[in-house]
DNA sequence: CGGGCGGTTGATTTGTGTCAAGGAGGGTGG
DNA sequence: CCACCCTCCTTGACACAAATCAACCGCCCG
């Protein structure tokens, strides 16, 4: 047995699974026509749920595979030369993961469950020859490196220079694009699987210095601090802190 | 004229730019058989040569090209809200720039030329083109977006947590793999094309906190600091401090 | 020769890490 | 169902690294 902690939904049959894909994101194919589509979701295979905690991918393990979340919320993280954590990223329904570890003959890092989390295999050497013979999958799986590149970057150049306040702002921001719920009453929330402790180390804070900058918002009013959600409650102060005081 | 501050040296006529190519580094190609270079050299219509401080694509310009560099030293810079620099990285011969601003219609920065610099120009739509007809291209430019996606997030998760002196001398490390010369007397050099105000940016300090790190290394042995290169003296202590105390 | 820029140095402040202790919540076992 | 424990989070006191402020130096260039 390949896995300890999951359970295999279904085996291939004739089945597709992207065909029946429930995600609100869909991870890939979406310009892709009829035709083309079915081949995409031939190369899917299996699809797996793993429960909260579990790992998807481990490092040093033979990479072969991407997957796509589904459903759920899953952590990337690496190890320091010293054995401490460092998290660099969290993802959600429609985001692709292992990406980082393309190239490389195993997986950088180990992908953790972050809560009930069902996720969709794609061998990534057949993703590789469906590439070359469907043009709009290609151009598909370039645009998503490229995201992804922008992304980090993006993460890079001003994360070094943000102070701890501002890097959570962005951050918070950043979760509520992509999982935000806005509520009748106009205050938004933003749901967290992941731990406090986890977010102050992807954004390179100790879990006190992360406690802080969360306490001085709520002080300010621009949030309220809750322990497995945080509300949005003033977005304008919002984006003008973010674009005035951005520099350390 | 499109450009300013630039030398158009020569014009398509049958010429081939790849196949007179003298870097010691290729920037794409190196996988492909003859027909497929052709074809992949056919796509490169334009070589330029900047000089120092020359701009080779802005920010906010239209997206249209990536650039190989020939020869010479590129820094890749952003602004912030408030105007000030962001260096995001530093390139070299062989390597290929402007990969950030796939997915936008516009560049996402200002490449500016840190010596005299020669760049070939690829337009970006016809190398999409080409790696649909041409399979091994295209697995060569994903991997090249994959290292890209590898380094930017190996500089996300370690840079966060590191000590001013420990960014340097990955950093300086990092610049002797590229460009590094050994000599016979067994020390080791790496010229820095750049300022060292562009060095402390990039890594997300001071200029004050970068002099002062690099005279600490200096007084300890390692480095030896002068205006326009470091002497790498001791490789040893070297990959040891970046082993031991790596963590904040 | 003078001006300006890049780099260095020192004094001081500020932000954040570290250490230590206490509290809240969720899960387990009696 | 309650008591306990454990983990995660918070709070406070303190230490330390790096930013800021200010001044100065060396160099290149006009």
């Amino acid at each position: 047995m390949r896995r300890h902690n999951d359970i295999e939904l279904q085996l291939l049959t004739n089945f597709s699974y992207c065909e029946n894909c429930k995600s609100q994101n869909p991870c890939l194919g979406g310009g892709l026509n009829p035709e083309e589509r079915k081949l995409f979701s031939r190369a899917i295979r299996h699809r797996f749920t793993f429960k909260m905690g579990a790992r998807i991918f481990k490092v040093e393990n033979k990479f072969k595979y991407l997957y796509a979340i589904q459903s759920g919320a899953v952590k990337i993280q690496t190890y320091a030369y010293d054995g401490t954590n460092l998290i660099s990223g969290f993802y959600f329904s429609g985001d692709l993961i292992g990406i980082e570890s393309i190239g490389d003959n195993v997986y950088r890092n180990d992908a953790i469950a972050l809560s009930t989390t069902t996720v969709c295999e794609i061998p990534f050497n057949q993703l590789e020859e469906l590439c070359d013979s469907i043009p709009a999958l290609r151009h598909e799986v370039m645009m998503l490196f490229a995201k992804k590149i922008r992304h980090t970057e993006q993460a890079v150049v001003h994360g070094r220079h943000l102070h701890a306040k501002l890097r959570l702002l962005r951050f918070l921001q950043y979760l509520y694009e992509q999982n935000g719920v806005s509520r009748a009453d106009g205050s938004n929330r933003v749901l967290l699987p992941m731990s406090k402790g986890d977010i102050a180390c992807y954004l390179g804070l100790c879990p006190e210095s992360l406690s802080r900058a969360l306490k001085k918002l709520e002080k300010e009013g621009v949030i309220r601090n809750r322990s497995k959600s945080i509300e949005l409650l003033d977005t304008e102060t919002y984006s003008e802190l973010i674009c005035e005081e951005n520099r350390y």
